[in-house]
DNA sequence: AAAAAAAACGTCCAAAACATTCAAAAATTT
DNA sequence: AAATTTTTGAATGTTTTGGACGTTTTTTTT
């Protein structure tokens, strides 16, 4: 059966189940303004279903029974190695919706973005890359890329940002086509509370330049993100990044470099750049520069 | 007295649809003076999309599954000049949220995917990608493709399948960069009740044949889709489409070729291969097809 | 143009949700 | 440890909701 995730409605009662909680108690946070809902014409609560997981994972609640979340199948929780290696099999299969309903089943869970895409998402896509390059390789690693996609970007929008703290901008460089990595970043700085602009693969450094430090003082992002996936001429890149993080440096703008090819390159140490190799340190990184 | 053939009225069940309320709720509200009706000469009640739009707005009700709207004949045109420019201008400044917004009006005030694509995205798009190769135009080119490749996803969840009618596969082929056509085809095809399984930008010939031709006779699509923005060798590519189309006639897959560069390709005629300039024509030829 | 199928009609009723109240349980302060 | 405050869940009578029923209108098919 076809559901669709975002206008699908439950009511206080259903939510109560998910979480083990009373219709009364549901009721009274719905009054006091900590769950917020739509009411239908006769006055009965609706709480979206995007509510009702921000509400879980801002008091990270126990979910008991998701079943009225109508998003997952699995109510039984997999180890970590099956979790993996089951995403992985829908991944290569093609089955996007088991392989959707299993990452929110995860995220249901509380797992964050950031830990997300270090775990299924890296780690499938990884090994899937390396498989070779049979046009049926070729055909199910672009066809799990999408599907990687798709997820992500509804990921994307499940978190509400109560306030924003910083402002981020950010993509793949020149001649990096992958558009992936730079969607999970956008997403776990949204999830630490960061207004990011994604300008996608294969942005020039001077693009990046345009986005940041030629801005004017008040329009200045506090942190730019380059996401690197590929790399041809590792020394240019060198030279030119470092150039662009002196910049950065003086704007007192953050720099984050990442990606599978981000080790490869000789990067002079600037106090405000950093090279990251996974998601989790990137977010452990923003939680810290917050403050 | 109007025919339906062109009717712009709906039925309360229709619109009980829409809101995701009872055929029983809509009626008493009807009869309770809350929502306003014509009667047929028979007593049958039609609520007008126009009181349809004020009911909602004025409860501020969510929309659930806006396909009803969408099946009517809708008397305002969806891409009115305003329109077009506000969204642009949103486009240009980075305005994300403004133009998603924009865009969930038209989608909620009944517009078809097939429409918001060639009319919205596309003329936006085209008009940015034609101002020139400044870093600040790459720059804004950037952000706004980024913004809409978001926009397009969440339209695509938005889209509920009650009934899957056919298969399809499709995206953008080697040396085309752009993941945006095929995100629209693919929700466009969606739209139009089938599976789609989108491979993305960058694909080879050769992969498509591996998800289609080239699968067991019961796993074979219905349909496959190639987009075509960037066309390097027209001559050797109209060559190895025409063989592609041969072979997809022979095990009657229709395949639809489409995209900015698709009008620079020649080839032969095929019953089942059909070229493609709009969104629009596509979704025609899919209601024809599904017959 | 007639017949068959589908959708909407009006009416009725049980289930669910409403607002409100109240006492027990849990957390906090004294 | 006792007193106080806060949170919780059950019970109240009322209102809203959604499905069921047989009948009539509309649409589609023959």
């Amino acid at each position: 059966m076809a559901k669709d995730t975002y206008s699908q409605t439950i009511s206080p009662k259903q939510f109560g189940q998910v979480i083990g909680m009373s219709e009364s108690s549901l009721k009274r946070w719905v009054d006091s303004g900590h769950l917020h809902v739509t009411r239908t014409v006769g006055g009965h609560r609706r709480i979206s279903i995007k509510e009702a997981l921000r509400f879980i994972r801002s008091r990270s609640l126990k979910v008991r029974d998701s079943s009225p979340l109508r998003m997952t199948v699995n109510t039984e929780s997999f180890s970590t190695d099956d979790c993996n290696s089951l995403f992985m099999h829908y991944l290569k299969k093609g089955m996007a919706e088991e392989a959707r309903q299993l990452i929110f089943n995860e995220f249901i869970k509380g797992a964050t973005l950031a830990e997300l895409g270090d775990g299924l998402f890296k780690t499938s896509l990884e090994i899937i890359s390396l498989e070779g390059n049979s046009a049926n390789n070729i055909l199910i690693e672009h066809r799990a890329t999408q599907i990687c996609i798709q997820i992500i970007n509804s990921l994307h929008e499940l978190i509400v940002e109560e306030k924003t703290l910083f402002q981020a901008v950010g993509g793949a460089i020149s001649g990096d086509v992958y558009a992936l990595p730079s969607m999970l970043v956008a997403a776990v700085l949204k999830e630490n509370h960061g207004a990011a602009i994604n300008l996608g693969p294969n942005t020039p450094l001077d693009v990046f330049r345009e986005a940041s430090v030629r801005l004017e003082q008040s329009k200045k992002p506090d942190l730019v993100w380059i996401s690197i996936s590929e790399l041809k001429n590792p020394r240019e890149l060198s030279e030119e990044l470092s150039r662009f993080a002196h910049e950065c440096d003086e704007d007192q703008i953050e720099l984050i470099i990442g990606g599978r090819a981000a080790g490869k390159l000789t990067l002079d140490h600037k106090t405000s750049l950093t090279l990251h190799a996974s998601l989790n340190s990137i977010s452990k990184q923003l939680i810290a520069f917050k403050k």
